[in-house]
RNA sequence: CGGGGUGUAGCUCAGUCUGGUAGAGCGCUGCCUUCGGGAGGCAGAGGCCGGAGGUUCGAGUCCUCUCACCCCGACCA
């Protein structure tokens, strides 16, 4: 491609809207611009990036048995009431109406599709397993959409889904696709991590996702130092690295905390450490068992309660934290809250299962309780574990030590079993003569995410480095100065390049050296060529790796050190 | 949905407090010079100051309403 035949239009400052690294290159390098929020045109440069993953993807997923397909994006109502997520999703799911009158919605993920289709040919257990994939724009009407690619509403997804005819065999493929996406994303270049996943509003019993590391990540990863264990924050399970003291119970004495009603200045005021407290919290569940109800939850002083295990252990769909008027009914005294006198349910962190010599709010204004011992004094409690996980805690396998980082994630796998599949009437006559149902498996990868993702991790002060296999372009052949003689080495090496398959974006445009040396460094392109009157005399051009230093090489051996660069990537 | 912020030239932003002819830099067009790291000169083009209503002799500026976007939080495969 030349330079003057690519719409790709560059920004030489900073737009305005763009905080984080990924969104703001992609803007200023000409990949992407935005529509409306949430939404974004991806330009050819971008495109081509996105189609470079996709081939990576296609490539391992059908090495690894998976069939490409394409489902509809507008989806009926009736498969969604079917599964019953047209209730339950909430408003992510943008629905519309046609005017015939009838309710659709924009797809934002194909369980009821798939299982549609699935469902209407599958007869036997012979045909099993099966493992569709389809990569095609997802709509999420999601809250607060942002950081360009990374969090959009519209976005680009591979989504797959196995069948089969037992849960064995469902463990097999998910260990199967499991490998797949550590290749695939080995294969982009990345630096990533699989960690154990809560299931989400998929649902399934099984789960890992695969996070990008990287500092503006959404996400909090817990992953041991000295192991393989690695789960996202929502569930990992670690151990305090100083657990609470139990034993010594002595009797619960008053002490006054005049107006003093945060943890740490009460820790202060009483001359312990924080983790010597009880935070009391009570929340309204919505959803399950205790739908309305108020319900409190104790934790160490100086831990945080993550909320999706609360949600998961009462099989709540939300929780809120009470209004004062709710706390007050609940025998809760704001401030100084504590688990005795409560009249709502009361759950706690595991933790404090043992833990005595306490320090708790007493639901009394300006007063706490010492040596508040939970088995004694909070015999009605529930435990979980509830706490979020810390840096230096415990690894639950190995004893190791924990440590917390950023991710972003990138593909998620989960076991989902029958949950989709049974309403959904997925069966088969198994290999008894019997009707049975299939169990399933679904896989996702966030292609366009992944774009975002690559910058995030390959960039420097200069602009963007793709890694050789995502590159838009190979090589940048830079031509300096309009010389007859420059032209014509660089329409010479242009075609050679082009002929020997490598993506060469010529840049032919009548600009000085600066501006095409900044262009191709903000793009991010994986090797420069340059050809200048000033080497051109003795015979030689200049190779230049993205974040490489220059070599001096012959004209005539610019296209064998091409193939070798593209081949062999530093 | 709560909190904060921004809308003026293609981009980045001044001008708004204190009402009085619409500005700068970069980019863009043409010409000249330059030609190895976002050059210099000259001449230009480009604006319903997000939108609607109001106050005023007069509104980018003041008032009311509204829309869009960004950030934090809540939420979220």
């Amino acid at each position: 491609m030349r330079f003057t035949n690519l719409f790709a239009p560059t920004l030489r400052q900073d737009p305005a809207d763009a905080d984080v690294v990924s969104h703001r290159l992609l803007l200023r390098a000409g990949y992407i611009r935005r529509v409306t929020s949430g939404v974004y045109d991806l330009l050819p440069l971008g495109l081509r990036v996105l189609r470079h993953i996709e081939t990576i993807i296609r490539q391992e997923l059908d090495a690894a048995g998976a069939q490409e397909l394409l489902l509809p994006m507008v989806q009926p109502a009736e498969l969604w009431q079917q599964s019953g997520r047209w209730d339950k999703y909430g408003r992510e799911l943008l629905r519309l109406v046609d005017r015939h009158d009838h309710a659709s919605c924009l797809g934002p993920t194909h369980e009821e599709v798939i299982c549609h289709l699935v469902a209407g040919d599958l007869r036997s257990w012979r045909q099993l397993p099966m493992n569709l994939y389809q990569i095609q724009a997802k709509f999420r009407d999601e809250v607060r959409p942002r950081f360009g690619l990374m969090r959009g509403r519209e976005f680009t997804m591979k989504d797959g889904y196995s069948f089969h005819a037992d849960d064995e065999d469902l463990a097999r493929e998910y260990d199967h696709m499991f490998a797949t996406y550590q290749r695939i994303f080995r294969r982009l270049g990345l630096n990533f991590r699989a960690v154990e996943a809560d299931t989400g509003s998929i649902g399934g019993n099984r789960s890992h996702e695969f996070h990008v590391l990287a500092d503006s990540g959404e996400d909090l990863i817990a992953y041991c130092t000295e192991c393989d264990y690695a789960a996202n924050v929502e569930k990992a399970i670690s151990g305090r690295a100083k657990p609470l003291a139990t034993g010594n119970e002595q009797p619960l004495a008053q002490v006054a905390t005049l107006g003093v009603t945060e943890v740490d200045a009460v820790a202060k005021l009483l001359d312990i450490a924080p983790s010597q407290l009880v935070k009391t919290l009570i929340y309204r569940v919505t959803g399950g068992e205790l739908d309305g109800k108020t319900i409190a939850i104790c934790i160490a002083g100086d831990d945080q309660l993550q909320e999706i295990k609360l949600q998961r252990a009462i099989h709540a769909e939300a929780l809120e934290m009470a209004s004062d008027a709710e706390i007050t009914e609940a025998g809760g005294v704001i401030g100084y809250i504590g688990p005795q006198g409560l009249t709502c349910p009361l759950f706690a962190d595991t933790a404090l299962q043992a833990a005595c010599d306490l320090i708790a709010g007493a639901n009394q204004n300006n007063t706490h309780l010492r040596h508040l011992s939970m088995p004694r004094d909070a015999a009605n409690a529930h435990y979980f574990e509830l706490r979020q996980s810390c840096a230096d805690d415990q690894c639950p396998h190995c004893g190791g030590t924990i440590a917390l980082a950023r991710g972003i994630e990138v593909g998620q796998v989960f076991a989902l079993g029958r949950q989709y599949t049974e309403p959904m009437e997925v069966g088969f006559q198994d290999r008894d003569g019997k009707r049975a149902t299939a169990t399933m498996g679904c896989y996702g990868i966030g292609v366009s995410r992944l774009v975002a993702a690559i910058v995030e991790q390959c960039h420097d002060e200069a602009g963007i480095c793709w890694p050789m296999a995502v590159a838009p372009f190979q090589v940048a052949l830079i031509t300096l100065g309009n010389g007859e003689m420059v032209t014509e080495a660089s329409a010479e090496l242009y075609q050679q390049l082009t002929e020997a398959n490598i993506d060469t974006l010529w840049d032919d445009r009548k600009e000085r050296p600066g501006v095409k040396f900044k262009d191709a460094e903000l793009m991010g392109l994986p090797l420069q060529l340059v050809v200048g009157e000033r080497g051109l005399k003795d015979g030689m051009v200049e190779l230049k790796p993205r974040q490489g230093e220059k070599q001096l090489i012959l004209l005539a051996d610019a296209l064998s050190h091409c193939l070798q660069s593209v081949a062999n990537p530093q």
